[in-house]
DNA sequence: CTTTTTGCAAAGCGTTTGCATTGAA
DNA sequence: TTCAATGCAAACGCTTTGCAAAAAG
């Protein structure tokens, strides 16, 4: 099952970087304070809007690079979607999720139910599970005005 | 939350084309057919690789557009992935599904308990609730050898 | 006959890669 | 000073669109 725990500052981050020997840039600080700010799960494309205002020379590559790299050493996760890019999620402890089906946002949720199901029989022979969620869809308060 | 049964034959296929005034084409049978030979959920491209031997003038485009049009009247549904293709399923009865993270396939599990699963307070009040299901990740007999 | 569907081609997104330049350590 | 990271450009893969020709009803 899932286990590690959300990283909420920078320093916690700077310090797990160091440990994979990944240097610290501005670029990284900021894409992993981007991710950390939103709670809709954004992808790359989002971010990179978001940051290039501030920082007028940044590329997509850049973040888009960055953000698969998170994933690699696992401060990130890539959420499931139904089609359409990919989309980031800094927080790695146990949760679930819903997904709009209007707007296509994603939120995170957390239900104890949820984490305590056990995996069935008949998958623990055929799979060594890693990860379980329950992914809800449906129309947020927003989308039905 | 997930309603409707699934369709094992090409008779009952016809009889909702018919319904929703879709004209039955040998492609649309096809396409149809193969969906409901695999158990993977098929990529649009799995499904045209395997079509363009039996048929050879048939175009991935048909392939394409036609899933998406059974995704609209409701007879398959777009699955969830972790990026790249999109991935169909013909079964869109009440159920699970574990993906592979090495081969990426996708199975279908059953679970009575994971059906009675009911939706926390807190999601109930921000969003209209359509659909349930929970995701497994690991790795397949297969891909462990 | 009418209208939808098909196949093809081109365009549109999202993702990935190679490479010279820049910057962190 | 060294080596990883960045920014840029080009390539690649998946998806979508427009349109003339073909096929279903």
């Amino acid at each position: 099952m899932q286990t590690g725990s959300r990283i909420d500052n920078i320093q916690e981050f700077t310090q797990i970087c160091r440990e994979h020997r990944l240097k610290i840039t501005p670029q990284r600080i900021a894409i992993y304070r981007e991710l950390l700010n939103s709670d809709t799960h954004p992808a790359a494309d989002t971010i990179y809007q978001i940051l290039k205002k501030e920082y007028t020379n940044i590329s997509f590559d850049t973040v888009n690079r960055t953000l698969l790299t998170f994933a690699k050493i696992g401060i990130v996760e890539v959420v499931e979607t139904f089609g359409g890019a990919k989309r980031f999620d800094p927080n790695v402890t146990n949760h679930h999720h819903i997904h709009c089906s209007q707007c296509g946002k994603i939120l995170d949720f957390y239900s104890r139910a949820y984490d305590k199901l056990a995996v069935p029989d008949g998958v623990y022979e055929q799979f060594q599970v890693v990860s379980k969620r329950v992914i809800l869809k449906g129309i947020c308060k927003d989308c039905r005005q």
